[in-house]
DNA sequence: TGATTATGTTGCCCTACCCAACAAATGCTG
DNA sequence: CAGCATTTGTTGGGTAGGGCAACATAATCA
């Protein structure tokens, strides 16, 4: 089976609702706030989701029941009155997620309440073609599925793409850093797996993954942005949800034209953010090679040479006009900066919020929180493995999970 | 009562449903579908919403008794079987529309089905202060309100600005146009008429109005760019929804940074759409003054000098530049052109389509509709409507009207 | 140790939707 | 034109799921 990421949350509006749907919607709400706060007392869902304590006893022993969530006397008090009832999201269902980059590719297993539990990084040719991606993939899976308890179910795969992917059926349009056009990637995964294949662009789950673990908590109006090797990647949560757009390729934030420069990126497009600002210019300029993130912003900031300064200062100006158009476009409370690019804020922070300011419309600009992400190695991990598990807490009921290790009988 | 556009219809997804949600939810949809269709049969309604005749049929009597629709044989027969009623939403519920512009301040009545039955537009000085804007349209909304017939049911108040709203509290923050900066005109417009008055920024509610009764109609993901003398709006309607953004910003598409050059739009940012795309530039060029859309239209096909095409050419250039950018960053399944930006598109379309061509990815541009919007003089009455219309959608059942005229006793 | 407080548990209620059977109103066909 | 098929409105009963109130339980506090 290739499956898609989740379709929007809210049904349509034109749609009745009936006594169904209300109970979905209900046991749907409990594993959302628990699989994102790790576990909670029954008395907070019952103050979260504003219903009646029955009710939620209620609700709660299906669960129990659906082995998705698991009950326990609370350790710590925190106050008068009779301890309520901790409940915490199954540590026996598990996602593996899937991260094909230009030379290497990652496999991680990550439980529903979205901890990291194995990871394994392969190191490949560069560019592999897609077949060859997806035979890596899979064996890595079978490796890590071997070493899973027995019992263990598997809700699916999540494979985090560094290009463009259509949400409609998996297909991964263009790729430019993997080289790959028009790949079938989820079905050629799912044929080989066995298991439902979910995918999606990169940045986009990056977004998805700062909401709920990193800087995004809390937040319903997000503006993400990593910058990497491979250019710049952009993630929109509205209203809490991803922007996907009509097909799935919303987001391309690096690759919005912001200035006549001739420069060209990855796509062709020239005068881009992404030919603007770029992580190998920058290390062409200091005469860097194969650093990571981490050493690039302590190089920056030991030998700042006047050359150096003034090519990462072009870049910051550049990216405070993106970050002055994001703002005008989405006015959202918090812009994240993710990957190389918060090595540029680190670098020059004052500069960069004062450029920015002189670009864009200054009531926008109330209250906007701009900083850098959270989340690190594991991100597009967790990222990745939130796509199967939206369908485990969309229809906590019907769904179907397949075991790590077949039952005897 | 002061009252904000309605928040985002989607109840958060941690929040519970009971038994009175599911109710309010199933008359919405009903109201939902009949203010959009204008009327429907009652077998269309079980269709859409999927609900059992039986409780549609019970849905729509409390409707009835609410005085919110009303049930009529159906006129035409369209087939075997029994024929369905009709039902239609009552024509006795309105709404004020309040468009304050530089020289003249609009006011219209609409119904809940979205017609405009009154407008009156009264001349003023050129950028009347808020308080005067204020009075003329309370006295618009006292001469109409005395004409409407006895029994009529008064929504609301919805005012269009060109410029930023705060959603929270409908402050205008900035309308560059009317030079109004932090104006409270919800509330002054509150206090001088009693009604509940609702304010957003007037490209937005062209959106919505293009959404439910112009060229939008169907499509769930819209970027709408209206360009008039006071520069370039937009709205943004994804996933049905209008996109809103923290306070109610979101959407300034006009200012937008696309380029270097130094030209300043209204509010003083340099080298966006607005400064780039501006009405009066090709006015100057054409040596024209005063004139509107459909006569600048006809100006410009059928006199191109060479000067005058190359103005409007670097124009559709800008444009498709930015058109670009909004692919990239939304995905939309359609992009309507209004106002001025409707004559650009109709002076050489095939310019602006392979120019926009170039300066988007690929894949964005699948099966990507790109037309002029289709609602003429009443888009901003219809939908500023649309806001006190909306409240009486969202709560249907304790919603509680002003009468036209007050009851004798 | 008893009072207070907060939470879990249980049985009952009520509402909103579904369902099945029937009635009504139309078109089609012989 | 009568009878049949088809679709829809109507009615009465069924049911699931959330609310409620009373009671039980387990903690803190005086």
């Amino acid at each position: 089976m290739v499956t898609r990421p989740p379709v929007s949350r809210t049904l349509l509006a034109t749609t009745g609702n009936n006594r169904e749907h209300t109970r979905r919607h209900n046991l749907s709400a409990i594993l959302r706030l628990l699989s994102q706060s790790g576990s909670m007392p029954r008395s907070a869902l019952t103050q979260r989701t504003g219903l009646n304590r029955s009710t939620i006893s209620d609700l709660v022993s299906e669960l129990v029941g659906l082995g998705l969530v698991v009950e326990a006397e609370s350790v710590a008090t925190q106050g008068v009155g009779r301890p309520s009832l901790m409940v915490s999201p199954a540590d026996d269902v598990v996602a593996f997620s899937v991260h094909p980059d230009i030379d290497a590719i990652t496999v991680g297993v990550v439980t529903f309440s979205g901890k990291v539990i194995h990871k394994i990084r392969q190191v490949t040719q560069a560019q592999p073609a897609a077949p060859t991606a997806a035979d890596v993939a899979n064996d890595l899976i079978t490796k890590l599925r071997a070493q899973l308890p027995a019992g263990t179910r598997i809700a699916g795969v999540g494979v985090a793409i560094p290009g463009q992917v259509r949400s409609a059926d998996g297909v991964v349009r263009l790729a430019p850093h993997l080289n790959w056009v028009e790949v079938p990637f989820a079905r050629m995964l799912n044929q080989l797996s066995g298991l439902p294949v979910f995918i999606d662009n990169d940045a986009s789950l990056g977004s998805i993954a700062e909401r709920d673990f990193g800087a995004g908590r809390g937040f319903k109006e997000i503006v993400y942005l990593f910058g990497g090797s491979g250019g710049i990647g952009g993630g929109v949560i509205h209203d809490g949800q991803p922007l996907r757009g009509a097909a799935g390729y919303a987001g391309e934030l690096g690759h919005i034209r912001i200035s006549d420069s001739p420069a060209e990126d990855f796509s062709g497009l020239s005068g881009t953010l992404e030919s603007l600002v770029s992580r190998e210019t920058l290390l062409a300029a200091l005469k860097l090679n194969g650093v990571d993130d981490d050493e690039l912003r302590e190089a920056l900031t030991k030998d700042p040479s006047p050359k150096v300064r003034k090519v990462a200062e072009a870049q910051i100006d550049s990216l405070a006009i993106a970050i002055g158009n994001f703002v005008n476009i989405f006015n959202p409370e918090i812009i994240l900066l993710a990957g190389y690019l918060s090595v540029l804020y680190a670098f020059d922070t004052d500069r960069l919020l004062s450029r920015f300011r002189w670009s864009s419309l200054t009531a926008s600009q109330d209250r906007l929180i701009l900083r850098p992400a959270e989340l690190g190695a594991n991100l597009l991990m967790v990222g990745a493995a939130q796509m199967p598990f939206d369908r485990v807490v969309q229809e906590p009921a019907t769904m179907t999970f397949i075991l790590a290790k077949p039952t005897r009988k």
